[in-house]
DNA sequence: AACGCCCCTTGACCTGGGTCATGGCCGTGC
DNA sequence: GCACGGCCATGACCCAGGTCAAGGGGCGTT
């Protein structure tokens, strides 16, 4: 039972297009799902690389924690169909670079053995490009987060996780927490700024959800180096 | 005569150990040499990726700007045998991620198409295993250089990069904007630290070059979180 | 119902470091 | 020689955002 469903998984994963069933199958076998409770890990940065995860339902955040584990920074979170420790798989001297925890409870996992990926991967071109090609993707988003962090301030990134987030709204927001985990801050700052987003009647907090009113001005707040300050000044006139 | 050059310079090159020389000959074929003057662009970002090149002689800094262009990230310099645009080549909908500029004149690099790159890699099996490696070596980096630039202060930066290019003191600095570039900051930043390590009696600073003088202190700085107003205040006392 | 826990909110305060402007030094070219 | 341009140094000022602490609400557990 387990082989099909893992194949099934592996087939639908992003990561595996252009493979060929007969490709995925071996590396199915060797696979095995793990069930995790929210809050709990697959495993903490620095622990050496036993598999890669494909995630099968719920969520995993994957983030890495500042000396002293004050601070921390979720860099990806992975929902159905999704890998967790992707690259890490294919270094040499591996050690996970990033702790890994569910979101969710109930959160499934197929943990794939990384010798065996490894393997299947090194043995089949077409799979070789699709990791070529994932590896290259995944780069670019990471270079994307690293400007974002570096050059803009906390209310544009705020700004566009809103954006990005809510094309439906109104939408379900995490704890202000796992916000500041993101966007690299801590939750009192999140508090303010969602606090004066919504005095500049940009958004609408109700319940743990947020409606946004205004995207025309979040995009510009996003978009342009433009200050919350600014934005009050040039409302102001 | 390019021809030989440009395989001597591949079989060379980190990336592509592991190959055979026949794998790679195809691909010399397929490359040209180009020179350039200190300050000159290999390609700006934004634009659609043609090749991917070799460092030949010289260096290259590849760098980030900010909206606006008030500021830049240097993200990495490349010295001979190394890639630029290593990841980007591999990219679907290709455009080069950051810019390219020569840092010395004159520099050398070898361009490769990158189709040519392309079908070599894909077609060779030990090929596309040197560059998954690679892409997997180059991810743990940028993650160290992200949640250094996100988690650590300025003077921790500073005292790393010091210790990691100062294995033989005195050694030549970088002007101060390139520092500031590197570590994420701007000139007069970097003059103030500088003055302060300088006092703190960590290094001497002579005609364009340091000298470290407490590696134990510094690395204290660099590892721990730990800001200079500590380290003053415990110097005092 | 009452307790405890977690999260959110807010205020007060502090500080790293960014900005702007001035002046000095050095090397290069005329 | 002198003038110009780039780099460096430094002072004055400012501000985003981090820290610490206090108080309040929602919710699950006993």
């Amino acid at each position: 039972m387990t082989p099909e469903r893992a194949l099934a998984l592996l087939r639908h994963a992003p990561i595996f297009q252009g493979a060929q069933e007969a490709d995925l199958s071996p590396l199915a076998e060797r696979g095995h799902f793990l069930g995790l409770m929210r809050g709990q890990h697959l495993f903490q940065a620095g622990q050496p690389v036993e598999a890669l995860y494909v995630v099968a339902s719920g969520s995993v955040r994957v983030y890495r924690l500042a000396r002293g584990g004050r601070r921390e920074l979720t860099l990806h979170v992975e929902g159905p169909r999704q890998l967790v420790a992707g690259i890490a798989a294919f270094q040499s001297r591996a050690v996970y670079p990033a702790h890994a925890q569910a979101l969710q409870s109930p959160t499934e996992v197929l943990a794939l053995p990384v010798e065996a990926v490894r393997q299947a991967v090194f043995n089949t071109p077409t799979l070789a490009q699709a990791v070529i090609a994932y590896f290259a993707r995944r780069q670019a988003e990471l270079l994307g987060r690293l400007d974002s962090l570096v050059f803009s301030e906390l209310g544009e990134r705020l700004a566009a996780y809103l954006l990005e987030h809510a094309a439906e709204t109104p939408h379900a927001l995490p704890t202000n927490s796992e916000l500041a985990a993101l966007l690299g801050t801590v939750p009192e700052i999140i508090s303010r700024k969602l606090g004066e987003f919504y005095r500049l009647g940009l958004i609408v907090l109700e319940r743990r959800t947020v409606r946004v009113c205004d995207v025309a001005e979040l995009a510009r707040l996003a978009g342009h180096t433009v200050t919350a300050g600014d934005a009050a000044r040039e409302a102001g006139r």
